[in-house]
DNA sequence: GTACTGATTGGCT
DNA sequence: GCCAATCAGTACC
């Protein structure tokens, strides 16, 4: 499998968001394929840019391919790849993963918190799966070593709808369809009846 | 300095 | 369906 180059990611979140999808994720012997994203984009009500740079969102506004960890409701950490020029603040938030392999690995990390079995549908759940940090903000993805992102099968078919979670934006923006999914995986987050067919 | 809130989750009623 | 956990960031005094 082969690491995703940099240029991979200049291009708009909108863009980048839906081919993100059945690409994959490696960190150590965990392997996820993305089922589920977000695009956050410049001049969005929603994406944590609009306040500018600040010491949390400054990978926002990087170049695309970093990766952009925050820590949310002071429990979760959320993985998103940055997208776009440097300067741009823009990125897509990985929301809901399958498993591929490292399943004793996910496990053993998502134990802390649950005994459930493997459930990668939710951002907060692909970050303990990943068992990362807000520490890992800013790592670039397209290199080779830590946390990765490695080519994928184009999905067949995909879903669209609006974004979970950003009642606070403007209606534009709760209303924009920018979040994504691979149609008939079983890998997709709460709540699913506000996804159709593209 | 204080008050409030959030790109969520898991457990309990 | 409801709610606590837990903290960085923003707004405001």
């Amino acid at each position: 499998m082969t690491i995703l180059p940099h240029h991979f990611f200049q291009i708009d979140a909108l863009d980048l968001a839906p081919r993100l999808l059945g690409k994959f994720l490696r960190r150590d012997d965990v392997l996820l394929q993305i089922t589920e994203v977000e695009a956050y984009r410049p001049n969005d009500s929603a994406c944590h840019g609009r306040f500018g740079i600040t010491a949390r969102t400054a990978p926002v506004f990087g170049p695309g391919g970093l990766a952009y960890v925050y820590l949310c409701y002071g429990l979760h950490t959320m993985l998103n790849v940055v997208a776009d020029k440097e300067g741009v603040g823009a990125a897509v938030l990985i929301r809901s993963c399958a498993p591929v392999s490292g399943l004793k690995t996910i496990q053993q990390r998502r134990a802390q918190l649950t005994e459930k079995p493997v459930l990668l549908t939710g951002p907060g759940k692909v970050g303990q799966a990943l068992g990362i940090s807000t520490e890992w903000s800013n790592h670039p993805l397209y290199m080779p070593g830590g946390l990765e992102i490695l080519d994928g099968p184009k999905p067949e078919k995909i879903l669209i709808g609006p974004r979970v979670g950003i009642e606070y934006a403007l209606p534009e923006h709760v209303n924009a369809l920018w979040r994504f999914a691979i149609a008939g995986t079983p890998w997709i987050s709460a709540p699913k009846n506000t996804l159709m067919p593209q």
